[in-house]
DNA sequence: CCGAATAACCGAATGGTGTTCGGTTATAGT
DNA sequence: ACTATAACCGAACACCATTCGGTTATTCGG
């Protein structure tokens, strides 16, 4: 048992059964992933270089997957507003992803590029250099924010006292998944309605 | 070497030790914590049930030193605004808490009380009560993107092309806590004047 | 005041993690 | 055809969190 006539790992089956293995809400190890593809954990390190290497791989697939690019030719606020439905989208259909992706340091230069073109979108609207970035901040830490809060929905508040009215509140609220989505889509509407209004009041048209 | 005539170990001692160890930056463990505390790992099971016990330890502990107390004789926006740059400011105390908070879900009373009182102040605001909850979802969710920016802030996006208008703009950026915590008073206060604005328009007093 | 129960620590062991290194063998390049 | 490389394995290493049985000091009940 050394080198197969065919070979059993490539990049593409060890990010897909990552994935999946991530995916399925087990915690992600190197050697899980190694008998999930049927391999010794070693046989992997011919392939990558670690760990923190295959949950970039996931990475890329992930965002790979999501149709982030920026409709340019529409108002910016909705350009962005899309994009950044997406993003939650791609949360929503990973819930456990995030967890792991916040561990490293972002380094794929697609995602340099999308935040980059935002960039480009928020100053063509009028904001001043000084604020583009924090914008940008702000909206991502709002679907960070959002996306970890999916990985453990149901139960982030729990309280028994349901004579309280946040005891009541939290009893008659929707679950998991739907609430976190409509929250997120209103948290992002009085995000960028402040953000038209404040342009509106910079540089009137 | 048994049982020592003056105890080594306390709740406090730990917590205060396991609280260094995470601010030192270095990876947390039960075992670099025993390390620390010139005690073998299996002696901190006398005083505690495991590593998430400890990270409890350490939630109320920072909690306990940040003062979230609303202030309800200010108006509602004041008094959230208030709330929730204290809470930007204890995740700035301890960059790298956060990261080790979220793994495990919230079981404090005291966090649960915090959260009941926010939504009262939303309640008595005027806000319907189906929007109690999302808008204090979103509030968080902004606080926590932001917290965990600042354990990895320097380099989030790190990109090597100074020419483009994205690498300009990084270039001239501030760096790590400023950057951030301006970015998340901006934040803060375009959500609070769009939430005090869409009052207005719901109850116009 | 004495004996039993308990409490605080340690040593050793268990089963887990990610990773390295030295083999073995099949394939690819010259 | 020969060599180099590539893909896998086995074994080992250093860590991790946790458990258990032992030793000793303190505390509590009679």
């Amino acid at each position: 048992m050394a080198r197969p006539r065919i070979p059993k790992l490539s990049l593409e089956r060890i990010t897909d059964e990552a994935l999946a293995l991530i995916d399925s809400g087990a915690q992600f190890g190197v050697n899980q992933l190694a008998r999930r593809l049927n391999v010794r954990p070693s046989s992997l390190y011919t392939h990558v270089s670690g760990r923190a290497d295959i949950i970039e791989l996931v990475r890329q697939r992930i965002v790979a997957e999501g149709d982030l690019a920026l409709n340019r030719s529409l108002p910016w606020h909705e350009s962005i507003e899309r994009a950044f439905r997406a993003q939650r989208d791609i949360y929503a259909r990973h819930p456990h992803a995030l967890a792991l992706l916040v561990e490293n340091t972002v380094t794929s230069p697609d995602v340099v590029a999308y935040y980059a073109e935002l960039a480009e979108v928020l100053l063509e609207a009028g904001f001043p250099e000084g604020e583009v970035l924090p914008i940008i901040e702000i909206l991502d830490a709002l679907a960070l924010g959002f996306g970890l809060d999916q990985a453990a929905p149901s139960d982030v508040w729990r309280t028994e006292d349901a004579t309280s009215s946040f005891g009541r509140l939290l009893a008659r609220a929707e679950t998991g998944t739907v609430r976190s989505a409509r929250a997120y889509d209103l948290g992002l509407s009085l995000l960028l309605g402040a953000l038209r209004q404040r342009l509106g009041e910079l540089d009137p048209a």
